[in-house]
DNA sequence: TGTCAACAGATTGTCGACAATCCGAGCGCT
DNA sequence: AGCGCTCGGATTGTCGACAATCTGTTGACA
């Protein structure tokens, strides 16, 4: 969970709350099905009941919780069923960030978030780690939507769940040779090679989804 | 605006709201740049402070507003560069509704709201009318999503900012000829083939968006 | 005349309290 | 024992008020 929150100063504000709880559904520290009540998370965060709902809804918003009324906030299950249907949303998404990127590169944009991220991915298919992997995976997702430089995209792909989806099917998205197959799709976008990677990263999702489809 | 809001009963949520201001926007009733003060919101819906607040968080979400601190919310502009990012997430996703929906309904779903918003879109190319246009367009947009049965779909869709645009593109989007191919999609789909109604749903988008590109 | 500081107004951010609602326990009745 | 009802605890929904912050204006001074 990690109260702290964000990166310095300033207060807790409703986006760090909400980043906070998925971060602890990514981790398995919160269950699905899990109630949130709006008191706990107010002692822990340090912060007023209106941040703490504020979180809550735009989670809602994000598909993560559902609220019912007078009854508060759970977290949502997702079946493999949803997910795999999420994936599919997935695959388009990622796919045109890479795209994209890779023109922008190829254009002369900015590519040491990208590269940092690639270095962070190869470490970590050395020698593995469930956290780090994690971490590099979302740093990856965050350079190829940065350098994409479109907000429609940004916006749409922080919201998929795909983060959430493995606190429950970390089993299928936890194997190191996915490490390496994105930094091959980082790589590729390094290059400027719009279309390979973008066949690329739909290739690395498509494969993650095949292996829900066919337990 | 229309204060009265949801559809029959229940309080005013803040849901119901931001969909509010949304159709304003669309409609060209606020401008682009136009601040939206809490109180004034409060008494046009004759709801609470907390309800507005939520709605105008939903609003930044969908990054129909701009929030700054201190400052309030004002309605953004959208540039055509920026409408052009948006097209092309768009295109994607309205492309993946048509195909999975026409998937499900080839096996055997449930096809009448669909068939409703392709009769309402013929009746619009007859006798053209911006507003029923609009009408038109969201239902066949909603029939699609719900066919579908994609949750991730659904919500990207919803949050995508396209019925935005319209306040300041209406130009490039409200051509007549777009509701014969908004049907023509509509019918593809209705048929069952997957293929050919993507194809055809991102073509729909993708004239627009070029219309856009070359002025 | 130009610049800076202080002030007034307006608006948002946050807190506390109360009302509304729901779930589960306990009790009486059949 | 089984069933329905009432009550208590807990939690959410909403309102009002106050503090914090920003903008635009006024007035003094170089």
């Amino acid at each position: 969970m990690t109260p702290p929150g964000p990166a310095s100063r300033s207060r807790i504000s409703a986006s760090d709350i909400a980043s906070a709880i998925v971060r602890a559904i990514e981790s398995g520290e919160r269950q699905p099905g899990e109630r949130l009540v709006e008191a706990d998370l107010c002692l822990r965060f340090g912060t007023g009941r209106q941040a703490v709902r504020e979180a809550l809804q735009q989670l809602k918003a994000a598909g993560v919780v559902e609220i019912v009324p007078n009854r508060g906030a759970h977290i949502l299950a997702i079946s493999a069923e949803q997910a795999i249907l999420t994936l599919e949303v997935t695959e388009l998404l990622f796919g045109l960030a890479a795209r994209s990127a890779a023109r922008r590169i190829a254009a002369g944009a900015d590519a040491s978030s990208l590269e940092r991220a690639v270095a962070e991915l190869e470490a970590c298919r050395d020698e593995g780690d469930a956290a780090s992997y994690m971490h590099a995976r979302r740093h990856l997702f965050g350079a190829l939507a940065h350098i994409a430089a479109n907000p429609e995209l940004t916006r749409s792909l922080d919201q998929a769940r795909v983060h959430v989806m493995r606190g429950q099917f970390g089993f299928a998205m936890m194997r190191h040779e996915h490490a390496g197959e994105l930094a091959q799709v980082g790589k590729l976008v390094l290059a400027g090679q719009a279309a390979e990677a973008e066949a690329a990263a739909r290739a690395y999702v498509e494969r993650i989804r095949h292996r829900l489809e066919t337990p």
